[in-house]
DNA sequence: GAGGAGATCGTCT
DNA sequence: GACGATCTCCTCT
Protein backbone atom coordinates (compact mmCIF):
# COMPACT_ATOMS: atom_id res chain seq x y z
CA UNK A 1 0.00 0.00 0.00
CA UNK A 2 1.51 3.37 -1.09
CA UNK A 3 -0.84 6.18 0.32
CA UNK A 4 -3.18 4.30 3.13
CA UNK A 5 -5.65 6.94 2.72
CA UNK A 6 -5.93 6.62 -0.86
CA UNK A 7 -6.24 2.95 -0.43
CA UNK A 8 -3.61 2.18 -3.23
CA UNK A 9 -1.96 -1.29 -3.86
CA UNK A 10 1.03 -1.90 -6.10
CA UNK A 11 0.49 -4.13 -9.39
CA UNK A 12 2.56 -7.17 -9.17
CA UNK A 13 5.70 -7.75 -11.29
CA UNK A 14 3.92 -10.55 -13.25
CA UNK A 15 1.27 -8.14 -14.18
CA UNK A 16 4.08 -6.58 -16.33
CA UNK A 17 5.73 -9.69 -17.50
CA UNK A 18 2.75 -10.63 -19.55
CA UNK A 19 2.39 -10.26 -23.57
CA UNK A 20 1.67 -5.69 -24.30
CA UNK A 21 -1.72 -6.43 -25.36
CA UNK A 22 -2.99 -8.01 -22.35
CA UNK A 23 -1.03 -5.07 -20.16
CA UNK A 24 -2.78 -2.55 -22.48
CA UNK A 25 -6.26 -3.88 -21.66
CA UNK A 26 -5.58 -4.00 -17.79
CA UNK A 27 -3.85 -0.95 -17.81
CA UNK A 28 -6.92 1.82 -17.83
CA UNK A 29 -8.67 2.40 -14.69
CA UNK A 30 -5.28 2.08 -13.03
CA UNK A 31 -3.13 5.45 -11.71
CA UNK A 32 -0.03 7.17 -12.62
CA UNK A 33 1.19 8.50 -9.16
CA UNK A 34 4.27 11.42 -8.52
CA UNK A 35 5.42 12.02 -5.62
CA UNK A 36 6.66 16.21 -5.27
CA UNK A 37 8.34 16.31 -1.90
CA UNK A 38 4.98 16.38 0.68
CA UNK A 39 2.83 16.97 -2.88
CA UNK A 40 1.49 13.91 -4.47
CA UNK A 41 0.26 14.10 -8.37
CA UNK A 42 -2.42 11.44 -9.44
CA UNK A 43 -3.57 10.61 -12.29
CA UNK A 44 -5.96 7.50 -14.13
CA UNK A 45 -5.02 6.12 -17.21
CA UNK A 46 -7.75 6.36 -19.48
CA UNK A 47 -5.51 5.23 -23.01
CA UNK A 48 -2.79 3.17 -24.06
CA UNK A 49 -0.91 1.54 -26.77
CA UNK A 50 0.73 -1.93 -26.89
CA UNK A 51 4.04 -1.99 -28.73
CA UNK A 52 5.05 -5.57 -29.16
CA UNK A 53 8.63 -6.08 -29.45
CA UNK A 54 11.36 -6.48 -31.99
CA UNK A 55 8.69 -8.06 -34.71
CA UNK A 56 6.50 -4.58 -34.12
CA UNK A 57 7.95 -2.35 -36.79
CA UNK A 58 6.20 0.34 -35.35
CA UNK A 59 8.35 -0.34 -32.09
CA UNK A 60 11.61 1.22 -30.59
CA UNK A 61 12.31 -2.18 -30.43
CA UNK A 62 12.06 -3.31 -33.87
CA UNK A 63 15.79 -1.37 -34.24
CA UNK A 64 16.74 -3.87 -31.44
CA UNK A 65 18.79 -2.82 -28.44
CA UNK A 66 20.64 0.33 -28.28
CA UNK A 67 21.41 2.93 -25.44
CA UNK A 68 18.33 4.61 -25.81
CA UNK A 69 15.92 1.66 -25.70
CA UNK A 70 17.01 -0.58 -23.14
CA UNK A 71 15.21 0.11 -20.38
CA UNK A 72 11.99 -1.90 -23.09
CA UNK A 73 14.57 -4.69 -23.19
CA UNK A 74 14.99 -5.18 -19.24
CA UNK A 75 12.95 -6.30 -16.35
CA UNK A 76 9.34 -5.73 -16.32
CA UNK A 77 7.38 -2.60 -14.64
CA UNK A 78 9.95 -0.03 -15.37
CA UNK A 79 10.01 3.41 -17.12
CA UNK A 80 11.06 3.87 -20.62
CA UNK A 81 11.12 7.65 -21.44
CA UNK A 82 11.89 9.10 -24.79
CA UNK A 83 12.15 12.23 -26.56
CA UNK A 84 10.14 13.22 -29.86
CA UNK A 85 10.51 15.64 -32.29
CA UNK A 86 12.64 17.84 -30.38
CA UNK A 87 10.08 19.22 -27.84
CA UNK A 88 8.18 16.39 -26.38
CA UNK A 89 8.78 13.17 -23.91
CA UNK A 90 6.74 10.09 -23.96
CA UNK A 91 6.50 7.85 -21.00
CA UNK A 92 6.36 3.59 -21.98
CA UNK A 93 5.93 0.80 -19.24
CA UNK A 94 8.42 -2.17 -20.31
CA UNK A 95 6.34 -5.38 -20.04
CA UNK A 96 6.98 -9.19 -21.20
CA UNK A 97 10.36 -10.86 -19.93
CA UNK A 98 13.93 -9.60 -19.52
CA UNK A 99 15.25 -9.09 -22.88
CA UNK A 100 11.50 -9.22 -24.63
CA UNK A 101 11.61 -5.56 -25.73
CA UNK A 102 7.55 -5.23 -25.10
CA UNK A 103 5.93 -1.93 -23.48
CA UNK A 104 3.00 -0.03 -23.11
CA UNK A 105 2.55 3.67 -24.30
CA UNK A 106 0.71 5.48 -21.01
CA UNK A 107 -1.38 8.18 -24.16
CA UNK A 108 -3.49 9.85 -21.98
CA UNK A 109 -4.69 10.40 -18.44
CA UNK A 110 -7.92 11.88 -16.10
CA UNK A 111 -6.31 14.29 -13.73
CA UNK A 112 -7.39 13.34 -10.21
CA UNK A 113 -5.22 15.25 -7.89
CA UNK A 114 -2.96 17.48 -7.99
CA UNK A 115 -4.56 19.27 -10.47
CA UNK A 116 -2.64 22.94 -9.66
CA UNK A 117 0.40 21.24 -9.75
CA UNK A 118 0.17 19.54 -13.15
CA UNK A 119 -1.53 23.06 -14.44
CA UNK A 120 1.41 25.22 -13.01
CA UNK A 121 3.71 22.27 -14.77
CA UNK A 122 1.77 22.65 -18.60
CA UNK A 123 1.56 27.01 -17.86
CA UNK A 124 -1.79 26.86 -18.09
CA UNK A 125 -2.36 27.93 -14.22
CA UNK A 126 -4.59 31.13 -15.56
CA UNK A 127 -7.68 29.01 -16.67
CA UNK A 128 -10.40 27.88 -14.74
CA UNK A 129 -10.11 23.94 -14.28
CA UNK A 130 -14.06 23.25 -13.30
CA UNK A 131 -14.66 23.65 -16.93
CA UNK A 132 -13.99 20.21 -18.05
CA UNK A 133 -12.83 21.85 -21.62
CA UNK A 134 -9.86 22.96 -19.81
CA UNK A 135 -9.26 19.89 -17.86
CA UNK A 136 -8.39 17.87 -21.02
CA UNK A 137 -5.67 20.06 -21.90
CA UNK A 138 -3.51 18.84 -19.01
CA UNK A 139 -3.02 15.43 -19.64
CA UNK A 140 -4.89 14.29 -22.49
CA UNK A 141 -1.91 13.31 -24.86
CA UNK A 142 1.56 11.47 -24.48
CA UNK A 143 3.87 14.54 -24.51
CA UNK A 144 0.94 16.93 -22.02
CA UNK A 145 0.91 14.03 -19.36
CA UNK A 146 4.62 13.83 -19.39
CA UNK A 147 4.63 17.52 -18.36
CA UNK A 148 1.60 17.59 -16.26
CA UNK A 149 3.94 15.40 -13.95
CA UNK A 150 7.44 16.82 -15.34
CA UNK A 151 8.49 13.48 -16.63
CA UNK A 152 11.60 13.66 -17.96
CA UNK A 153 14.35 11.29 -19.64
CA UNK A 154 17.07 12.43 -17.39
CA UNK A 155 14.52 12.31 -14.28
CA UNK A 156 12.67 9.31 -14.79
CA UNK A 157 13.82 6.66 -17.56
CA UNK A 158 14.72 3.26 -16.13
CA UNK A 159 12.94 3.79 -12.80
CA UNK A 160 11.13 0.72 -11.21
CA UNK A 161 7.20 1.76 -11.38
CA UNK A 162 6.27 -0.88 -8.48
CA UNK A 163 8.92 0.26 -5.97
CA UNK A 164 7.81 2.03 -2.92
CA UNK A 165 10.88 4.23 -3.11
CA UNK A 166 10.27 5.58 -6.23
CA UNK A 167 8.54 8.64 -7.20
CA UNK A 168 6.86 7.50 -9.99
CA UNK A 169 4.54 4.28 -9.58
CA UNK A 170 1.27 2.87 -10.67
CA UNK A 171 -0.83 1.73 -8.40
CA UNK A 172 -4.67 0.12 -8.82
CA UNK A 173 -7.43 1.71 -6.13
CA UNK A 174 -9.78 -1.11 -7.57
CA UNK A 175 -11.86 0.93 -9.88
CA UNK A 176 -12.66 -1.07 -13.25
CA UNK A 177 -13.35 0.19 -16.25
CA UNK A 178 -16.55 -0.36 -17.68
CA UNK A 179 -15.96 -0.67 -21.22
CA UNK A 180 -13.00 -0.93 -23.40
CA UNK A 181 -12.27 0.15 -26.90
CA UNK A 182 -9.43 -0.69 -28.99
CA UNK A 183 -8.28 0.87 -32.42
CA UNK A 184 -5.21 1.42 -34.38
CA UNK A 185 -2.29 3.25 -32.78
CA UNK A 186 -2.07 7.06 -33.69
CA UNK A 187 0.68 8.86 -35.36
CA UNK A 188 2.23 5.85 -36.51
CA UNK A 189 3.80 5.21 -40.12
CA UNK A 190 4.95 1.60 -39.93
CA UNK A 191 2.14 -1.09 -39.30
CA UNK A 192 -0.40 1.29 -39.13
CA UNK A 193 -3.71 -0.87 -39.25
CA UNK A 194 -2.76 -3.03 -36.09
CA UNK A 195 -5.89 -2.83 -33.27
CA UNK A 196 -3.60 -2.29 -30.50
CA UNK A 197 -4.09 1.41 -28.82
CA UNK A 198 -6.43 0.76 -25.87
CA UNK A 199 -9.33 3.71 -24.08
CA UNK A 200 -12.06 3.85 -21.70
CA UNK A 201 -15.07 4.25 -23.69
CA UNK A 202 -17.06 7.60 -23.50
CA UNK A 203 -14.07 9.08 -21.38
CA UNK A 204 -13.77 12.63 -22.65
CA UNK A 205 -9.61 12.42 -21.46
CA UNK A 206 -8.69 10.24 -24.03
CA UNK A 207 -6.23 12.18 -26.90
CA UNK A 208 -9.06 11.15 -29.45
CA UNK A 209 -12.31 9.61 -29.20
CA UNK A 210 -12.49 6.23 -31.22
CA UNK A 211 -14.62 6.30 -34.20
CA UNK A 212 -17.66 4.62 -33.49
CA UNK A 213 -18.79 1.59 -35.25
C1' DG B 1 -14.26 22.39 -35.98
C1' DA B 2 -10.98 20.78 -39.32
C1' DG B 3 -6.68 20.79 -41.39
C1' DG B 4 -1.93 22.08 -42.13
C1' DA B 5 2.62 23.87 -40.89
C1' DG B 6 6.34 24.63 -37.78
C1' DA B 7 9.03 23.83 -33.72
C1' DT B 8 13.51 21.43 -32.39
C1' DC B 9 16.90 17.73 -31.15
C1' DG B 10 18.30 12.95 -29.98
C1' DT B 11 19.00 8.88 -32.40
C1' DC B 12 20.15 5.93 -36.03
C1' DT B 13 21.75 5.31 -41.02
C1' DG C 1 21.46 13.93 -42.91
C1' DA C 2 16.74 12.49 -42.22
C1' DC C 3 13.07 11.78 -39.37
C1' DG C 4 9.88 10.91 -35.52
C1' DA C 5 4.70 6.65 -30.70
C1' DT C 6 3.41 15.32 -30.52
C1' DC C 7 1.44 19.76 -29.55
C1' DT C 8 0.12 24.36 -30.55
C1' DC C 9 -1.08 27.98 -33.28
C1' DC C 10 -2.98 29.84 -37.30
C1' DT C 11 -6.09 29.91 -41.21
C1' DC C 12 -10.20 28.72 -43.44
C1' DT C 13 -14.89 27.27 -43.33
Amino acid sequence: MITPELNLKHLSRSFFSRDPRKVGRDLPGKLIIRKQGRKILVGRIVEVEAYLGQDDLAAHAAAGRTARNEVIFGPPGHAYVYFIYGVHYCLNVSCMAEGDGGCVLIRALEPVTGIESMARARELGDLDFSVPRNLRRLSSGPGMLCEALEITRERDNGKDLLSDRSDLQIADDGFRVKKLLTTTRIGITKSPEMPLRYLVEGNVYVSKAAISK
